[in-house]
DNA sequence: AGTCCACTCGCTTGTTTCGAGCAAGCTAGT
DNA sequence: ACTAGCTTGCTCGAAACAAGCGAGTGGACT
């Protein structure tokens, strides 16, 4: 159980003024909330997480959470965009101007990065998507737009890989791509059912091992560095 | 929209006595209920069906869902336990008594020729699936049960193919299991938010050979029979 | 063997509780 | 005084539970 203690609420009466704008003055509440949503997400997930708890939990009234979000998906949907804006950012720090295998690894490691760094935050987008798979359609087609964005990345990775000789050009890009999503998301699932049972690193590592056997060119076929 | 035309309630006041015992009566009303549920799911998803739809839909009353399954998540459970079993027998009717790499292959064609029959049934099936990650601890135990008991089967299939020398001794079964699982799921999940982006059967197909590749023995690395 | 009563059990209906969502109202800064 | 962030009041609907209804059944008594 969440312990329900009120966080103390933007600190108005500061003694120096902190002067905040109004966007900023939002932006802090909102904040706030969505930090608060993560916490009940992953501990009791959206199905038992109430408005009221997102508000009350976050410092403030009741009805808050509705009021800003509108519902109960938008809140939710705020909350994907917001954790696909940072992985993003992660990712392509990770990655910078890499590219073919090379950028392929980064991605991979960035993942194992960021689920070390994160794996709370990993936790409650993965329950957020794949309990938003049911939804509406407004909302499956979000997700399915993520999907295809993530595909196309990899896809275009092993384009290159192609072009510079490191992947066999007999290689499907978006097949391989679907491969490597696929897997990723499978491997999350039942990580999220039972996050004892799954090595998530070295499973990931596994798979990137066995993948560039089948599609790397032969003298490319060895272990990643570190 | 379903058409919420009621069913006729099964019908008592036959002209030639049919004689139920009472399971075989609350067996035909539950069957009635998790067959509405299932159509509910598929069209609105877990969140926006009620009990009240469910009950109704199946020729019943208000209160019947509730009564017989205690509360929606019980009855979602019921549903996935019907679903395990269908796929169970169906999926050990194709792998009969084979072993090894041609039970594998049986069980991945299982798969193919349950989706093609029962789409439906399967995208339902994994709605469910995929909407219990997120929910309360007893249920993803259950879920997670489940999926330990596929990668036990895969890894089985995986360990007779070593023994039987058409799998690479060097091959570890359990994390070639997990990398199997964890791709059918994804690959399922990423066909339940876009359907029409996935090509079910020709993904499976190229997993399966790229996977072979890498753990059959080298004059096995060949293109499954038909 | 036939009649009647009481009981069982599948199903319904009444009711409570609680959450979502909306609207109107309040209040601290400008 | 006005704006804008926040709260409170309220309505609607769903879940869950309890009490009730009624058809069919078994047992007792004649």
């Amino acid at each position: 159980m969440v312990q329900m203690r009120r966080l103390k609420p933007a600190s108005r009466a500061s003694n120096k003024a902190p002067r905040l704008t109004q966007a900023e003055r939002t932006a802090i509440s909102d904040g706030r909330m969505l930090e608060a949503a993560m916490a009940l997400v992953l501990e009791r997930g959206t199905h038992n997480t109430t408005l009221r708890e997102v508000g009350e939990l976050a410092g403030y009234s009741r009805g808050l959470a509705s009021n800003r979000f509108g519902s109960k998906d938008e809140l939710f949907a705020e909350l994907i965009d917001v954790f696909n804006e940072r992985w993003k950012k992660e990712s392509s720090a990770l990655v910078g101007s890499k590219t073919g295998l090379e950028a392929f690894d980064a991605a991979n490691e960035s993942i194992i990065d960021f689920m070390n760094d994160n794996s709370d935050y990993i936790r409650a987008m993965f329950i957020l998507y794949y309990e938003t798979v049911g939804s509406s359609t407004v909302m499956r087609e979000r997700l399915a737009e993520q999907h295809g964005a993530y595909r196309r990345a990899i896809a275009r990775y092993i384009s290159q890989g192609i072009a510079e000789q490191t992947i066999k050009r007999t290689v499907d890009p978006t097949r391989v791509a679907l491969q490597y999503t696929s897997f990723f998301f499978g491997l999350v699932y039942q990580w999220l059912a039972n996050p004892d049972a799954i090595e998530f690193e070295s499973a990931l590592h596994d798979f990137r091992d066995a993948m560039i056997q089948v599609i790397g060119e032969t003298d490319m076929a060895v272990r990643r560095s570190a």
